[in-house]
DNA sequence: AGATATTATTTTGCATGCAAACTAAATTGT
DNA sequence: ACAATTTAGTTTGCATGCAAAATAATATCT
């Protein structure tokens, strides 16, 4: 028996796995210049599209596991970078706001992803469209099974 | 200024992200089943395809962190899957090799990829052939700084 | 040969990812 | 109204991912 399915060559689930450690690794200089780190970027970025928004919607948005995501919301409030306030209406909620630092980070952020796309040569624009729209069809599988009792 | 750029839904880095995460999450209920955990079963794909292997050679082949490793396969060891032996030649390098409850784990592991692929039924064989080789590109560039003073 | 540099692996400290248990607040059901 | 359920977040415990320091053993250089 060879068992070919077994090998790691072909993999997809590999190959997702080393793309996407190596290119968050290939953002970690960039960002550290920020002083963020790749998922505080990812806030960051969720706050500068829509602010004062919601724990859980940023949850939703990033899907960044929630215990580490309070964790994250605390440095980053400590860093000034954001707000954490109670909802008045539901206390239940959390609102999240940009402080100006926050706002003020945009600016320079705005220069990360020209330089990453430089350290990617080898990829075309078109071919990292391409990419997306395969990989938005891995993701619109991944949560099927939540709604499977549905008709 | 609407910095286009720093759109969550235009980055590839999160589609990876979302992706990667997703599709191990997904393997992990039938990973349990094998009692391992998603880079465990990375690392019996790895001695499958070729027993006796170097850490250093298994390091480069899967990507995974070495010191993740070391603690990986030291449970791995405690389990009876793989021995970690010292090489003769050279005292500083350890062999993996497989044990007789690792070898007998990979009939049942051979089941696992056709259950993944019954899980993303979204994607076509010749969409994840064309993933396989833009990711393949996208790897290709992560290391180019590795050799970047090569003529 | 002996000092220095390099290689293979482990250890350490910090930042997630993940599941499950837990808390507080709002909603539903009777 | 009151109990049961659901929702929003946090906490906890374990398993990595990552960088840097530490170890041990081999290779190099003078």
């Amino acid at each position: 028996m060879t068992y070919d399915q077994l090998k790691l060559d072909n993999q997809l689930c590999h190959r997702l796995y080393m793309a996407s450690n190596g290119l968050i690794r290939a953002y970690r200089p960039l960002l550290e210049a920020l002083n963020l780190t790749y998922p505080q970027y990812v806030v960051m970025m969720a706050l500068w599209e829509q602010d004062g928004i919601t724990i859980q919607s940023l949850l939703e948005k990033t899907v960044i596991d929630g215990g580490a995501m309070s964790l994250i919301l605390k440095k980053m409030q400590e860093k000034k970078l954001l707000s954490i306030t109670k909802s008045e209406e539901d206390k239940r909620k959390k609102l999240l706001h940009l402080l100006p630092a926050g706002k003020a980070l945009q600016v320079k952020a705005a220069e990360v992803p020209a330089k990453i796309r430089c350290a990617f040569p080898n990829i075309a624009p078109d071919e990292v469209q391409l990419l997306n729209r395969l990989l938005d069809k891995v993701c619109a599988d991944l949560h099927a099974d939540e709604q499977e009792d549905n008709p």
